[in-house]
DNA sequence: ATGGTCGGCAAG
DNA sequence: TTGCCGACCATT
């Protein structure tokens, strides 16, 4: 008999709580698990689903142990998946607990997927025949099984004329398995025509495939040049492989033009995995993808942890968006655990971007990843043509933003009937509001920045902490009336402006703090591509994934915007930001326009897009960072611990200071410091350690928080990730 | 007295 | 992370 079979087994259970290690729990007679299994297990008062993992059961007090609930009827986790969450754990400093938790998120899906009711044809004929009945058979010959409802609906009658025929025998109850939430893709549904460049490409990529090792590749192409149509090929050669293929996307970018583009070539659309799915299909994904019935998911960062069987190609898209970096709970950049998932399981990481991120570049020429570059000479001509207005030379009208030369091509694109964006990225109307007569300047209370109007709304939004009040006539300050000014842009008042300029244009404002939410700006969209808008006014997320046919002048109205606030990596995101709206004009191959307004036309941004060399860009960027040992070639790694106030942190940097007095600096930066955006984009309160090596700052991690009680509540304790030496 | 909120703590 | 408990405060 094996050891397995006796009767009071322990064994160990990572549960979704932040807890050290896995906790133990015995299995009842007759009870089959083993590592992997999803099971039900008490957890003080209440029950939680956790998965056993690898080991023995540890030594617990046996009077604690209590037994394991359930088995769920669930496909087992993965040994790689396994190892992954183990390896997250580690490199994170996150409880493994937590990270499984993020495996954990669809509890309804470690049942089974119930079989659906359904009728179908028998060989009886109806009593009688009526005009309904009649349409009721012929419809049901078109398909084999029906729901009672669908068929119904489908006829055009009322589902009582079914019940009808059922009572007679003329249908019969089955029981059909649960619909696939799409059909399988088809590698071969319509291959296509490649130039040259993306064939060589494709071909590197799928010889990658089918070697079925691991390998890192990171396709470099410019706007235009068909890199998705190469990764294509490779996802195709992984679908002919057998295996599964996960494409990551920055959430926003996961748009239906994405996946009509997938279904054109592969015959159906992929699984989709993001924040908003619906709580149903949610499961279904989940289910289907750990049964293997999905062979296709994109999702978006948390799509790692989909229970994947057989997956044998990871697509990161956009590599260099900031969107990959989780920053709540368990800190990581999906990007780079990508790589590592790819390690773990021996296939390959494509990693797509027509602006890498520096660190995906210097490990590309390091020889550390592979890089198959696309010139996209063919697409040149869809290129709009790029110039930096000098705002100095050609200032806009006194209280306003927009300059004079901005405004002419404006107007000749609206005369002809073409569509501009004006992108600025700060939502709201101004992002400083203060008082004429006493210089009172509105704060966060909680968080010290200044607080933005939103004059929509009419308030004053922190757009830090989100902290709001109602926009006062008085300054609180000198109470005076009526003295309360904006000061600087926001896409409201440039909308405003615009309106002033060209009261005859439909004008839409885009911003995700949009009302109606991501319903109403997916109908916006919408109605911008099929042309129903002149001038869209837009922040960020007119970057991304969507396309406007008509649009062929781009105005960057703060091109500057972003490049002095310190943040070693905001010459590399400006120029990443601009190349990507930019490049939202002259997809259509009509001549198209893009003007970057900015008071410094000299610096290496504003050259790099005018000019379109970007290598010569990257090639400084780099050589500037080595330099100065920033990242990725420096002092980047370093605990954060996140708290919510500015007192907080302060206190929590006293108590580890007290915990661990060797400890180097430990700095608490605001969100207007700096640094701060080294660990990522939102900002709050942070206590930050740097240090030369990941390891080192990872070995003095484990002795502060040994030292200190590990902090409680709304504190976080992160490494951030060192985006060179993370395998 | 009653009810609501908040901080601390334990969970196998 | 979640749920529970006891402490504390404010109101019925």
């Amino acid at each position: 008999m094996k050891p397995d079979s006796q009767p009071s087994r322990v064994v160990p259970v990572l549960v979704p709580m932040p807890a050290e290690r896995p906790y133990s729990y015995s299995v009842p007679a007759g009870m089959q698990v083993g590592p992997g299994s999803i099971v039900r297990v008490p957890l003080g008062p209440r029950q939680v689903a956790g998965i056993v993992w690898d080991g023995d059961g540890g030594s617990v007090d046996p009077k604690k142990l209590r037994p394991i609930e359930e088995v769920f009827d669930c496909p087992r986790v993965t040994y790689d998946m396994r190892r992954f969450v183990d390896w997250i754990a580690e490199y994170t400093l996150s409880p493994p607990g937590m990270v499984a938790r993020m495996l954990l998120r669809a509890p309804a899906a470690f049942d089974p997927e119930p079989w659906v009711e359904a009728i179908e044809r028998t060989d009886a004929a109806p009593d009688r025949m009526t005009a309904a009945r009649g349409r009721v058979l012929e419809t049901a010959d078109t398909g084999l099984a029906w729901t009672r409802s669908g068929l119904a609906h489908a006829a055009g009658v009322s589902s009582t004329v079914i019940d009808g025929l059922k009572a007679q025998g003329v249908f019969r109850d089955v029981m059909l398995p649960p619909r696939p939430v799409v059909a399988p893709p088809d590698p071969s549904y319509a291959a296509p025509q490649l130039m040259p460049d993306q064939e060589r490409a494709a071909v590197t990529l799928t010889e990658k495939v089918s070697a079925g090792t691991f390998s890192v590749t990171l396709i470099d192409g410019v706007t235009g040049s068909g890199k998705t149509e190469v990764y294509f090929e490779a996802i195709a050669a992984a679908l002919k492989n057998g295996r599964q293929v996960l494409i990551l996307l920055p959430e926003i970018a996961l748009t239906h033009a994405f996946l009509e583009r997938f279904q054109d070539r592969f015959g159906a659309k992929p699984a989709e995995w993001h924040s908003d799915l619906p709580p149903r299909m949610r499961e279904k994904v989940w289910r289907q993808v750990a049964e293997g019935q999905v062979r296709v998911v994109a999702g978006a960062r948390s799509a790692l942890f989909l229970p994947f069987r057989e997956l044998g190609l990871v697509v990161v898209d956009e590599e260099h968006d900031p969107a990959y970096k989780q920053e709540d709970r368990v800190y990581y950049n999906a990007r780079d655990m990508a790589v590592v998932r790819g390690h773990i399981g021996g296939f390959p990481v494509v990693l797509a971007s027509a602006t890498p991120s520096l660190e995906s570049r210097v490990n590309a020429l390091s020889g550390r990843y592979d890089r198959v570059a696309l010139p996209a000479r063919f697409a040149e001509a869809a290129l709009p043509d790029l110039k930096a207005i000098d705002m100095r030379r050609a200032p806009p009208a006194r209280g306003g933003f927009l300059s004079p030369v901005l405004l002419d091509e404006t107007r000749r694109t609206l005369e002809r009937g073409e569509q501009s964006l004006f992108f600025l990225n700060r939502r709201g109307y101004a992002p400083l509001t203060l008082c004429r007569v006493c210089g009172h300047r509105f704060q966060c209370p909680d968080c010290s920045s200044w607080l933005v109007e939103h004059r929509f709304r009419g308030q004053l939004v922190c757009h830090h902490c989100g902290h709001n009040e109602p926009r006062p006539e008085a300054c609180p300050e000198c109470g005076t009336l009526d003295h309360l000014v904006a000061c600087g842009p926001g896409v409201e008042r440039i909308a405003e402006e615009a309106v002033g300029h060209f009261p005859e244009a439909r004008i839409i404002v885009l911003s995700s703090d949009m009302l109606g939410g991501v319903r109403r700006l997916r109908l916006e969209l919408e109605a911008i591509s099929k042309g129903e808008a002149d001038i869209v006014i837009g922040t960020q997320l007119v970057a991304k994934g969507h396309n406007f046919p008509n649009m062929t002048l781009v105005g960057i109205v703060d091109a500057d915007l972003g490049l002095a606030n310190g943040d070693p990596r905001a010459a590399e995101r400006t120029f990443q930001l601009l190349s990507q709206v930019t490049g939202r004009a002259g997809r259509t191959g009509k001549k198209s326009l893009g003007l970057l307004q900015t008071y410094q036309p000299e610096h290496p941004v504003m050259k790099a897009i005018v000019s379109g060399d970007a290598e010569a860009f990257y090639e400084r960027e780099t050589e500037e960072r080595q330099r100065a040992g920033m990242p990725p070639f420096g002092r980047l790694a370093g605990i954060i611990v996140s708290a919510a106030t500015r007192q907080e942190a302060e206190s929590h940097a006293r108590a580890l200071r007290r915990a661990a007095p060797a400890a180097p600096d430990i700095q608490v930066l605001g969100p207007a410091e700096a640094p701060l955006a080294l660990i990522g984009g939102r900002h709050r309160f942070r206590l930050l350690i740097h240090g030369e090596r990941r390891s080192d700052i990872q070995k003095f991690a484990r002795t502060l928080l040994a030292a200190a009680e590990r902090p409680r509540g709304s504190v976080r304790v992160q490494v951030d990730i060192d985006p060179q030496s993370f395998l």
